[in-house]
DNA sequence: CAACTGGAAATATCG
DNA sequence: CGCGATATTTCCAGT
């Protein structure tokens, strides 16, 4: 066994240690029994290097900051810079990063089955240093993750949600034309996967500072790998106890329903939030304030016991030791964190003179993003981006753009179990098919192109890499599709060929999803999502487009939500969409909802929550039994406790199988009947639509009329439907209104989505489709053509349920989906630059109306809008800013 | 044998 | 603090 030593500097002269200022060193030794591994050791360099990963994100890998590995992280550590040739020798590169400019790789995995990604990994290398690591480093044998799992013990910085500032960053011209190139792979047959041989772009080992001491690294096995406790308190180990030993400072469980409900969000939402997030800005100066200063002196482990403790961990710090005593085995092993940054040439001399913006003792622990980008960058921003500033993972991203689309062709199974880094892989997610996932870049094919991919969430948010789950790496002869690991701030990400010869189009057969402890994840500093029933993702898809200008085009595409847990998915009621999102405060309608776990006594309950997360209504939905099927549950709908109320009052309902059983809640809106009883023309209708946009209302004044056009007779919508489609046309990319309402506010057309926008996937018409789609994916909008839609529903009309094909037919899904009743959905008409210039004045609402299957019978189930109350809350959103 | 899988025991957390 | 119900993790065995 290799071993590598650490190895610490200074970046900045004469400076103190501060947290910021420590090199970063990334220590990898190569376990020679398991062949691919070496132990990645990172150690936070400096603040600003870990935070130039967001600054820069095509250039600049986002680092993570300690990379527990097991033994994928070598992989990719070994293999993908150097090549596993390369690393005969374990050595550790130390580099000193220009702080604004790197986006950090993690690892790149060596997979022996990847030879077309050697070139890949290629990369120029600069500033290396090989160390050893000592014999103790690593035991094989503690590595039971087969995989590339990486433990999450490493991840200890919270760097997803760092805020990338690069877009603030002047343009460099060389810069522009070098990352552009990064994005785009050479010679696909060279580098699928974008080799860095096309990319001038360096791939360099961080060795982060750490005291020799007495870490144990994370690497010795999932059990082993370091968490902030064990920063806390190293010692030195004996034997991980046979179990983690439980978290202090746990959340509740009663936080996790609220945090479910979607009433309150411990994340991003800074506004809703009730408690301390460290990832919202509230925290940050907390933090900074509150952590001392690194003395000099200290090792940058030391430096990060002091300042990147946790708050719920500093609280019951005195457990630590204790547990700590039966967890931890510490050896000279430090915290392991392997992370190649990729560097663009120009980045030393660019980045290094970019100003940095940060405060790099905040990026240290809190790798959070500021309530300025929660508010403003998290959704629907600009997928145009400097070439030098790719977009965090967490920002929200469009489907589509202008002629480019992104698309999951083929959805993944809405269950997948993932493995624990204890577990052996459990396998590629697959498809509804048997086969596997396909992503699709339609309006592209110059170039072969990365497509990125990462676990995401799949709560009633935006989507954002998952904190409990990570891409898991899949290899061996199933898999036909060649790929890469990275890493980008603490989340894994894996780069698959796009390339023209296929259509832009990928297989995703290659990524299995890895499940990290709970306990592990909670205690980063930072984290604030619990783990806790918090068992959904996304697969989520992001892919680069250069432009001729030199910029970049990020276009995002999540699949549907998949159940992870294997007891979720055996157990409980899983809702995938339902036929109708609003009803009249009398109720009385029927609503189907398709979903699975569905049992004989599942019960729809419907209820309202202040703001306080209290339930302060209650009601179920009479079943109705003879219309149920396994996967569909008919119920109808309660009456809403107020019959008074003036505009619509937003509730949730959820299936439930029993007592704990309960699927996630899902949006439901009660509406006012004023307008019911009017029964208004389509002219009425229209005219008032106008009128009331022309006048530059408010969002109560589109949303009343919403609600009229949702109440009104349904043959009238159906008629105005057919007038203005053709009998089984859709035109998903044709933002209509209707004819008529189209002239008669031609202000429409002027109107422009607010970046702000918390529904990105506005950006993609063909999301406003359909049924609601379960609340976790609602918000995003992301493209749901559900396969797993049941072909048997009888329910509804067979028309308005449609099976969808599973074929592995890239874009057939989609519009194989019939789009139903109307749907007003804001769009993006421009792209907006800047984001803190919007105004409600400055937006619009395209407005379209999706229309198909005129031939529906228009019952009101098969009515939907599931986007004006997206606009509302856009409207609502950049109106409080 | 390694990679998957399915099942379930062991351990944790919640109320 | 104990207990039952749940949820999470770890193990095991079969393909």
């Amino acid at each position: 066994m290799l071993q590598c030593l650490l190895h610490r500097s200074r970046r900045r002269k004469g400076e103190d240690i501060a947290p910021d200022d420590c090199a970063s060193f990334f220590i990898f030794s190569r376990d020679q029994a398991n062949s691919s591994v070496s132990q990645p050791v990172c150690i936070p360099h400096n603040e600003h290097q870990i935070h130039s990963s967001t600054h820069s994100s095509a250039s600049c890998l986002q680092d993570y900051r300690t990379y527990d590995s097991s033994s994928e992280i070598q992989d990719y550590t070994c293999s993908s810079s150097f090549g596993p040739k390369s690393f005969e020798c374990p050595s550790i590169q130390i580099t000193s990063i220009s702080p604004s400019c790197h986006q950090d790789i993690g690892t790149f995995e060596n997979a022996e089955n990847n030879r077309p990604e050697r070139d890949y990994m290629d990369r120029p290398l600069r500033d290396h240093l090989c160390l050893h690591l000592e014999p103790s480093f690593r035991e094989p044998s503690l590595s039971p993750s087969p995989g590339s799992s990486i433990s999450s013990r490493s991840w200890i910085s919270d760097a997803s949600s760092c805020e990338s500032l690069s877009h603030i960053y002047d343009d460099l011209d060389s810069e522009l034309n070098e990352a552009a190139a990064r994005f785009t792979l050479g010679s696909p047959l060279t580098s699928p996967s974008g080799s860095p041989r096309e990319h001038p772009v360096e791939k360099t080992w961080h060795v982060c500072s750490v005291s020799p001491s007495s870490r144990q690294s994370p690497c010795h096995s999932p059990r082993n790998s370091i968490t902030d406790e064990n920063w806390l308190s190293p010692r030195p180990s004996s034997k991980p106890p046979s179990r983690p030993t439980s978290p202090c400072g746990k959340r509740r469980h009663s936080s996790a329903d609220i945090f479910y409900s979607g009433l309150v969000s411990p994340h991003y939402s800074p506004a809703t939030s009730p408690g301390p997030s460290p990832r919202g800005s509230i925290t940050e100066d907390s933090w900074l304030n509150a952590s001392p200063h690194p003395v000099p002196s200290l090792s940058l482990y030391q430096c990060w016991q002091e300042t990147a403790i946790p708050l719920k961990t500093r609280k019951t710090s005195e457990d630590h030791s204790a547990r700590l005593a039966g967890k931890t085995e510490l050896n000279t092993e430090d915290l392991a964190c392997l992370s190649p940054t990729v560097d663009m040439p120009t980045d030393e001399s660019a980045c290094s003179q970019h100003p940095v913006i940060q405060d790099s003792s905040t990026d240290q622990f809190l790798s959070v993003p500021s309530h300025f980008t929660w508010n403003k960058h998290k959704s629907g921003h600009t997928p145009v981006f400097r070439t030098s500033s790719l977009p965090p993972l967490d920002w929200a991203l469009p489907s589509r753009y202008g002629q480019y689309e992104l698309k999951v062709d083929v959805q993944p199974k809405t269950h997948h179990r993932a493995h624990y880094e204890t577990e052996g892989s459990r396998g590629a997610v697959k498809a509804v098919t048997g086969n596997h996932p396909i992503v699709k870049l339609t309006g592209y094919t110059e170039k072969p192109l990365n497509l990125q991919m990462f676990i995401g969430t799949a709560d009633d948010r935006y989507v954002r890499p998952h904190a409990f789950y990570q891409v898991h790496r899949i290899t061996g002869k199933t898999v036909a599709t060649a790929s890469q690991e990275i890493v980008i701030t603490n989340t894994k990400v894996l780069e698959i060929p796009l390339l023209p010869e296929n259509n832009m189009t990928a297989s995703i057969d290659c990524a299995g999803i890895l499940k990290l402890r709970n306990s592990d994840i909670e205690l980063r500093k930072g984290e604030t999502d619990i783990g806790r029933k918090n068992t959904r993702v996304r697969l989520v898809f992001r892919v680069h487009i250069p432009q001729t200008s030199g910029k970049v085009l990020s276009l995002q595409a999540a699949s549907v939500p998949i159940e992870c847990s294997q007891r979720s998915a055996q157990e409980l009621p899983q809702v995938e969409k339902y036929s109708i999102n609003s009803c009249s405060v009398n109720g009385g309608l029927e609503l189907v909802i398709t979903g699975s776990n569905f049992m004989p006594d599942s019960k729809v309950i419907f209820l309202e929550k202040g703001q306080d997360g209290c339930t302060h209504w209650e009601a179920e939905g009479k079943t109705v039994f003879k219309k149920c099927q396994m996967n569909n549950i008919v119920v109808e709908i309660p009456a809403y406790h107020n019959k008074t109320i003036a505009a619509d009052v937003q509730v949730q309902f959820y299936v439930c199988n029993g007592k704990r059983k309960r699927s996630q809640s899902q949006r439901f809106n009660y509406t006012p009947v004023l307008l019911k009883q009017e029964n208004l023309e389509d002219g009425d209708l229209q005219e008032a639509t106008a009128v009331s946009l022309a006048k530059g209302r408010g969002i109560s004044d589109l949303r009343m009329i919403h609600t009229s056009l949702l109440f009104q007779d349904q043959r009238s919508i159906c008629k105005t439907l057919k007038s203005s489609s053709p009998p089984g046309v859709e035109c998903p990319t044709q933002p209509t209104f209707t004819s008529s309402l189209k002239h008669e506010i031609p202000q429409i057309s002027k109107i422009q989505e607010p970046c702000t926008s918390s529904s990105p996937s506005t950006a993609d018409p063909e999301t406003m489709e359909n049924y609601p789609v379960s609340i976790y994916s609602s918000p995003q909008k992301q493209s749901m053509p559900y396969q797993c839609f049941s072909p048997d529903i009888p329910v509804l009309p067979s028309s308005s349920l449609t099976a969808m094909p599973h074929t592995g037919q890239p874009s057939s899904h989609t519009h194989d989906c019939r789009l139903r009743g109307i749907s007003l959905s804001p769009t993006i008409t421009h792209p907006r630059q800047n984001s803190a210039s919007s105004h409600p004045t400055d937006m619009s609402l395209g407005i379209k109306a999706e229309l198909v299957d005129h031939d529906i019978n228009f019952q009101t189930k098969d009515l939907e809008d599931i986007t004006l109350d997206d606009v509302a809350e856009i409207i609502r959103r950049d109106m409080s800013h």
